[in-house]
Parts: C-alpha cells; structure tokens; sequence
RNA sequence: GCCGGGAUGGCGAAACUGGCAAACGCAGCAGACUUAAAAUCUGCCGGCCGCGAGGUCUUGUGGGUUCGAUCCCCACUCCCGGCACCA
C-alpha cells in the first residue's frame, strides 16, 4: 500500500490526532485491502460504525476490478469528454492535486449519473527538469526516477475514489508519445510553423536553458518554475509561429471559457492598431559611402519579420514596398499616425540593425560605448518602467515624409528591438516616453493635438467657437543644458513649451492639411495619405511572440533535426521516428544537456547526402507534450497518427478543469496547436475545448503557497487515513467557491466528517414509524425536491460549496423528521435513497456503501440521477414580509397564491405593524408576489 | 500607470432578476447523557439599548437612484491577480 511505502506520511501521522487513529482498532479486522473480492463479499457481519478506510479500500479495488470506469467507445449515449489537466509526476500527490482533481471528478461523476458517456482520462506530464536535476543530485536516470514517481501516484491518486480512466493513462516520455511531438514539429516545419532563428533570448541562468517569452513572469522578469531573474543571449533556437494564429487567438466566439482568461490572453496577445510610416534617410548627413554594411541591411529584420505586419484592405500583405531599400530608410511603427507632424526626432533600439551604418565616424566611439553599455545591462534594469530615458545622436537626419522636417536619429534603449520595427518615432508633445527624452536632450515638443474642450485649462489653439486654430509657434527650443540637436525644416519660433504631454484624442494643429481634423479621424487620414504616396500604410501590431520551444536539456522530446554541412537544416524522415532519447546519456552537472557530449547520439549521417552529419541536441518545451495530450487520450497505443480518426467523435472536449495560472501559458499553446492540427488537416474545428472552469490555488493554513521549505504543506494522507477520502473530498469542495482556492483550515473538517456520520446512521437505523401524518410526509416529499433542484442546478454551475451545504440541511432535515417518525415508510425509503444519489459523485465510496446496505442493485454510479418537479418542490406557504417604509415589522404565513387584497388586509390587520402606521398617512402600499406588502407612510 | 476580480459576524462563507442580511459549517457558550471525559444530542451565538416585549444600528468609506440596495450609479480607501518604456 501507498502509504506504507512513504516514510514521510507516517512520521507525520504519528503526531497526529485522528478519530480514527492507530490506537482506535477498525471495527472490521483484515477489510482493508485485504483482497480483490472483498468488496463482492456479503456482509453478515454489520458494520455498525462509519469506518472509512474499510470502506473505500473496499469498494476502490472492487470498481477497479469491475473496470466500473472505462469509456466504451461503442457506447451509445451521448459523449461527454472531461478532461483535467494532468501532473507533472513530482513524486507526491499533494493537497493541491486532491483540489485539481475531486471536484471535477464529482462533476464528471454527476454527468455520468445526468446520462452521458464520460470519458475523464488521466496521464502524466512526465518529461521536464526535475527529474533531470534528480538525476544530477541522486545518481538515478530519469526515466528511472520519473516512472518511480509515476507509480506511487498513480496509487496515490486511486485514494482518491475518482472516476478515472486508468486504461488509457499517456505517459509523454514515452517514445510512443513522444514520437508524435516529433512527428508535429516536422509538419509544422514543412508549412513554416517551425523555424530556427538567431535571437535575444530569456535564458535562466538556474535552470540552464532558454525559455519561451510565456514562462518568464513579473516585474522582475523571472523564470516561472523556478523564481530566478533571466537573462538575455543571443542563440539560433527553434520557434513555433504562433503568431501566425494571433488575430484568431482573440476570437472566443462559441466558447464558454471564463472572462478572466479570455482577458489576460487577449491583453497577452496585445493587438495595436496604427501605420507603419517609412522615413528616409537624409541623404546629405548620412555616412552612406563610408558605413555602409550591405550584410546587415540585408540580413532579414528579426523584429519586423516576427511583427506579423498585416495590412487591412491593402491589395498587397508584402511591405517589401516600404522595406525593400533598408539602407535608405527607417520604418517605424506607431498608433498615434495622428501626429506625424509633431515628429522631432527618431530613436532605433540599441540592437536595430540600421544603427551601426547610420552612425557618422565623429559619433562613433559615443555609440558604439552606449550600445556597450546597454547591452550589459540586465533586461529587468533596462526596461524598469521609472528609469530615465538615455539615448545617443548616431549624426544622421531623416525626413518627416508628410512634413518634409529633417529630424535626427537617435539610439535608446528605451526602443524594444523585439516589438513593432525596432524604431519609433519621437512626438514629445504628445507621448510621455518621447516627451521625457526630448526634455533631456532639449529637443523642441511642437504641439499638434490640441485637445478638443476650450475650457480645458492646457487648452491652447482653440477659438471661441471650439475650432482649432494654426500652431505655427507651438514649437520651441531645448530646455536648459540641452544638447540641442534640432529638428530642421519648418519654422520653430519660440513659445510657450507644453509643461504636460497631451496624450488624449484632440484636433489636429500645426498640421499642414490636417489642421482643424479630429485626431481619431486623422489616423485614418494620415494613413490614407501615406498610402497614397507609398511612404505608409495601416498596420496591426502584436505583443504576442512566437513560441521558444528548444531547451537545453536531456530529459524532453529530441528535435527531429540534423544539420548537414552540404544540405544545412534537414528534418528528419518521418519513418525514422522517434528519434530516441538515448537511455545512457551521462549525467555530469556542467550546466549542460548530456546530449551534446553524447556522441552516438549527436553524430549521424545526413539522410540526404549521406555525408557526416549532427543531430539537434536541445529538446522540446515540455509544454509542446500538453498541447494535444487530450487527442492522445482517445487511442493511447495507436500507432499510425498522433490519435484514431474513429475516435473522432468525443472531440472537441466538452468540459476543461484546470488552474488559472496557465492562462497565458498552456492555454494559448493549448488552442494554439487545436488550430494547427485543423490546418494540417487531422481534424475540423479550431478550439480544443468547448467549456473551461478554472479552480483557485489551495493555500496552506497559514495564507501561503504550500511548500516544503515554509513546513506548511498540508498532506492529504493523514487527512485520508483518519477522516476517508469521501470527507477529504468534500471537505475541499466546501471550504468556499472552488474558483477562489483559499487556505486550508484543518479544523474545519469536523464539520463535513461529523456530517457523513449522520448520513450514515441516518441511514442505517430507520425512523420507528408511528402513526403516519399527511402534511409530515406531503413536506418530506417537498423538502426531497426542493433538494433535487437545488443540487442539479449547484453541480451544472460547478458551486460544490453551496451543494453541500444543501445536502446537509436536507440530512439534518431527515434527522428531525426520523425523530418525529410521523412519516410514511415509503416516503422515507424515497428520501433516503434519494439521498444517497446526490452524495454519490461527491462521496462516492459511502453512497456505493449504504447503496448496497440498503439492498439496492449495485452500482449507485450506475443509476440515473434523481429528478425534481417543480410544482411539487414549492411549498403551499411562504412567509409574508411586511414591511413599513421598507422597514420590516412583521412575518405571516401565508397560502403561496394569496391575492394583493388579501395580503394587504392581513397586513395593516398585524398588531405589530399597526404602531407604525397608526396616525400617519398612507402613501402607497406595495404587493410584491411571493414576497412582501411593503407599506409606505408619511 | 493600464486591465480584471474582490472587501459581508470571532473564522470559512451564503443570499435567484433590487425584496426577511448572515443559509451551511467551524470556533465559542449553556444544557442533556456520563462516576468522569470523549463522542453524540438540544438550545444560544453581529453590535448597542432593554428584565422583557421590543427598539435601534449593521454588508470597506462617503454620496446618489428607489417604496425598498450586499446587489444599480458616482467618488474614494484597501487587498488580490494579470500586464507594463509594447511606441
């Protein structure tokens, strides 16, 4: 048994207090996991105890056995696919799976009872790094160590009593998974959805690879398993395009996901509206003859290429157009085309590739020190949003193209390489960034957005009659101890300088032939007018990067590829799958994947030309296997495809449970590969899943996150040996909304095990029948549909809670009416029994248990689950609430179809609202049905 | 800074579409059973005033709408989550 096998549950266990604890012999002897058929044994020998461990041990090996839970393919009634997302083989099914897990097995266990047939697989998420860093510290290989784990929790998790599919269990680092990971990548390669390319990447410098843009969290930028700030490098990786999905990743149309996830990934994926708006290099200050490196401004922007520029309405996506001369021209991206007149300078990003031809010989050294120092700066210290804005004069000029102004061209590192082009342009008057630099370098901030309300305290330039009027003097001259290098062309008086950046919609000034336009109506003008004259276009712009999926580790799916010296990039041939991950690999902790020193891995020979080749050492994101491990659910050990066409029917899935925290991680990967996998062709829809419900993060007692260091992890087997499964279960879907999570409060189980215990007796010891009474039983009858109703409409909502909470009002409810005894047996025998259904997917062993006590056919999780009529769930009377002004005065019982006259004479007839209204005026009196008279007095 | 979500007894929470605030449970108090304890059962259990009947206040703060507001609107405080030099 589990728990055996697990020192650690049992010194915990020694210093526990449990009811049932090991100095509390079991009533049954020798129950408990004695046998396989123990469970078809009759039982002569009552049980007069609730005795969980006996119990559930008891009926888990006899459902195991019985394959209770296997999907049939071939089943007739309505498939219903619910999957939760499965764990990554830690070692320990911990409290925090128990919460992931019990609760949608009660929901899915309720479908199953609604009619359905459910599929509610599970598998592990078996590659990832702490097997590997196990295998560094311990000397064991992780294959090894991960299987290990796999076993214990997989016998961990049958305590649970779930509804599991254990027969088609995925283990992803298997060759018979993983070989389908390779088999993708290859046909994501063959239509440009995988490519390989030198960039800037997040490096955690802990877990010693590269990470995709998702797994890097908060303001200091950190590695999201294992907490350690990342760093940049430059290194040739292998990317999936995802960003070829981003406009259809923000449609949720048909899903019912909630708006929380929906929202962090549509502000995840980021979509800007706006122009891309070329501006030429003036020739006369530019080094052309000299500086120009004709192999960078031909080698392929990086940061335009992953942009995913799109043009709406334009006859032509290719911006080659705007692009074609780079050597000429900087593109920059913005969303304010609006203020393409108040333009006084340009900034490229340290890394743009214009920035080295661009720099004169005299501003060399001031460059080349800058780009030096910026480049040693850690992403977190260069993008700290406070820091002040630095930047250098490369000393060349380019032209405004709509205003012809020749503004110099700057390098900051303010200017992300890896968004938009690289450049922006600088409107100081109208942009906080921009306005922040051309104060520090005295650049002029000419107004050219004035805003629209003449009052407006900062309003300048609008006359009496809200027109705009002409700003040629809005324009000034640099601050003090300005360097001064000013824009040139239009005329610049002095005036007064803006003391504010005017971020806000406004009229256009200072303009040339937008003077006077609304700035929302300018965009689109501007735009028009630069496409006109092929200087410009409309461009939308995503945050959103393609997915990083190479890692420089040994324990994850090998990339199929081979680099030859005569053919370079060559996949490997799809009948050479799974390229397997060699089992003798050596574990040295160099920081290095054993795979690069792993030559009768790494050397092969090319399987085009045949001549000396080497294999891709790094290996796949581990995200990669989770992306489609549903499909795989379906036909575990087919070996023609990824999945089964035949199975096609349980997809998409119907119900997805899982923690919000991949929100912007598995999840977009997760659709993502949905979407690829229906452009491949294996199947026709586009969202994996059709609804998702997410649970909230279980807390340990004392508010924080449950780990090993801060000694407050609540672990489920002490909890399970003393209390059972079923109260464990119950206990974590009672806490609160399971959307919440929350702490775990370790006394308040008392509560859901002392409940249990009534049910039980409840159960067991029938009611003495006295002398039968109609309205008692007629009320039992109401009280049973009113609890049906209540429990359907809490488990179709996922509020377990405020289910349980019904259940146990409905048993304290029974409680008193077996005290009375003034009900008819047969009513009782239905309320009861009826009981005992709607606990079923909550508690599932005690429900199979008084089930089968109670003489009914085996099993409760075969039956059909209870209905409700709603006429018979209402009551005859309700209470009247009478109120005066709103104030309540009195309660009256009353038939549930009283008539407004009636309940208003019955009303002013109380004695105790008769004090507040006597003398005084009455103004109106209100009716509401099944509600109140509410009484308004003067 | 931007975008979400939230704030209700000593605690976890509930309250349908604007209609009895605090269901259900924990903890606590009192009682029954017991030689005693545990377990179990019964009753009480937001604040203030009152012997009581009852009155009065109360859903983060301040306003508003309404016969009536935990719920809708405005302003604010605090907490949690996401994003953040994204042009």
């Amino acid at each position: 048994m589990p728990q055996t096998e697990d020192p650690r549950s049992q010194d915990i266990a020694a210093g526990f207090n449990p009811r049932n604890g090991p100095s509390d012999p079991p009533a049954v002897a020798g129950g408990v996991g004695a046998g396989g058929d123990a469970g078809r044994t009759p039982l002569s020998n009552r049980i007069d105890r609730y005795d969980p461990p006996a119990i559930e041990a008891r009926w888990q090996q006899r459902w195991e056995d019985d394959g209770l839970y296997h999907a049939r393919d071939d089943d007739p009634r309505p498939k219903y696919y619910f999957l939760t997302m499965y764990p990554y083989p830690s070692g320990d099914l911990h409290t925090g799976h128990w919460y992931a897990e019990t609760p949608p097995d009660t929901k899915a266990r309720y479908m199953r009872m609604r009619g359905h047939n459910v599929l509610f697989p599970y598998g592990f998420d078996a590659f990832g790094l702490p097997a590997e860093n196990a295998a560094i510290r311990n000397n064991i290989h992780p294959f090894k160590w991960t299987m290990a784990n796999i076993d214990r929790m997989r016998q961990q998790a049958k305590r649970m009593g779930t509804m599991f599919d254990w027969s088609r269990e995925v283990i992803t680092c298997l060759p018979e998974y993983y070989r389908w990971n390779q088999w993708f990548f290859l046909q994501f390669y063959k239509r440009g959805l995988a490519y390989r390319q030198k960039a800037a990447v997040d490096w955690c410098p802990n877990c010693n690879t590269t990470l995709a843009r998702e797994q890097v969290w908060g303001e200091d930028r950190h590695c999201e398993r294992c907490g350690t700030p990342v760093i940049k490098r430059d290194l040739e990786q292998w990317f999936f395009r995802i960003t070829n999905y981003a406009e259809e990743l923000l449609n949720f149309d048909g899903l019912d996901w909630p708006e929380r996830v929906k929202t962090m990934q549509t502000n995840w994926i980021g979509r800007s509206e706006g122009a891309t708006i070329s501006f030429k290099i003036d020739a006369a200050s530019s080094p052309q003859a000299a500086g120009f490196n004709p192999q960078i401004s031909e080698s392929p922007l990086p940061l335009r290429e992953r942009a995913r520029v799109r043009v709406p309405g334009a006859a032509s996506s290719d911006d080659a157009s705007l692009t074609a001369d780079q050597s000429e021209v900087i593109s920059v991206f913005t969303t304010r085309p609006d203020t393409i007149y108040g333009v006084t300078f340009m900034v490229l990003a340290p890394e743009h590739p214009l920035v080295d031809s661009l720099t004169t010989p005299e501003r060399r050294a001031e460059v080349d020190a800058y780009i030096e120092q910026a480049r040693r700066q850690t992403e977190i210290e260069r993008t700290a949003a406070d820091k002040t804005k630095t930047g250098v004069f490369t000393g060349s000029y380019a032209v405004n193209p709509y205003s012809g102004d020749r503004v110099p061209v700057y390098v900051g590192d303010y200017v992300l390489a890896t968004y938009g082009s690289g450049a922006v342009m600088g409107v100081p008057a109208h942009d906080e960034r921009d306005f922040e630099f051309a104060r520090k370098y005295g650049l002029s901030i000419p107004v050219v957005i004035s805003p629209p309300d003449p009052r407006d305290p900062s309003g300048v330039g609008v006359d009496a009659e809200g027109r705009a009027t002409p700003h040629s003097d809005q324009s000034v001259a640099a601050g003090p101890g300005g360097v001064g290098v000013e824009a040139e062309g239009r005329a610049t008086p002095l005036s007064d300088q803006p003391e504010a950046v005017y971020i806000d919609p406004g009229i256009m000034v200072n303009s040339g032939p937008f003077d006077g336009t609304p700035s929302v109506e300018g965009k689109a003008a501007v735009i028009r007018h630069g496409e006109e004259r092929g200087f410009a276009r409309g461009t939308i712009t995503y945050r959103l990067r393609d997915w990083l999926i190479s890692r420089q580790r040994y324990w994850g799916t090998p990339i199929p590829i081979i680099y030859c010296p005569n053919d370079g990039i060559v996949p490997v041939p799809e009948s050479d799958l799974p390229v397997l991950l060699p089992e003798d690999s050596e574990f040295v902790p160099t920081g290095e994947s054993p795979l690069k020193r792993d030559d009768s891995f790494r050397l092969v020979k090319c399987p085009q030309c045949g001549a000396d080749a080497e294999r891709e050492t790094d290996t796949m994101d581990t995200f990669v296997d989770s992306s489609w491990y549903q499909y795989r659910y379906l036909s575990h050990d087919y070996d023609q495809a990824p999945f089964d066409p035949a199975k096609r029917d349980w997809l998409p899935v119907s119900q997805y449970t899982g923690g919000i925290e991949h929100a912007t991680m598995h999840l977009m990967y997760f659709r993502f590969f949905t979407k690829a996998m229906r452009d491949i062709g294996l199947i026709d829809f586009g969202e994996p899943a059709v609804k998702l419900n997410n649970q909230g993060i279980i807390l340990g007692p004392d508010g924080e996150k449950m780990s090993k260091s801060r000694g407050n992890v609540v672990n489920p087997d002490d909890y399970v040996n003393s209390y059972g499964a079923d109260t464990f279960r119950c206990y974590l879907m009672f806490i609160g909304p399971w959307s919440e999570g929350g702490p775990y409060r370790p006394d308040g189980i008392e509560g859901i095990s002392r409940w249990l215990n009534r049910v039980w007796h409840l159960t067991l010891e029938p009611p003495v029948f006295n002398d039968t009474d109609e309205d008692a039983t007629r009320e039992l009858q109401r009280q049973r549909h009113a609890t049906v109703r209540v429990v359907t409409d809490d488990l179709d909502e996922f509020r377990f809670n405020t289910m349980l909470a019904k259940l146990m009002e409905y048993t304290n409810y029974l409680g008193r009416a077996k005290e009375a005894g003034n009900v008819g047996p047969t009513a009782w025998q239905d309320a009861v029994e009826t009981l005992l259904l709607m606990i079923a997917p909550a508690a599932p062993h005690i429900a199979e248990e008084l089930w089968q006590r109670g003489g009914h056919a085996y099993s409760v999780h075969q039956q059909a689950w209870p209905t409700y009529d709603t006429a018979l769930a209402q009551s005859e009377t309700f209470t009247l609430v009478v109120q005066v002004n709103g104030k309540l005065r009195d309660r009256i019982d009353v038939p549930v179809d009283i008539n407004e006259a009636d309940a208003t004479a019955l009303a002013f007839a109380s004695p105790r609202v008769q004090p507040h209204i006597e003398g005084l005026t009455i103004s109106r009196v209100l009716f509401v049905p099944r509600r109140l008279v509410n009484i308004v007095v003067l």
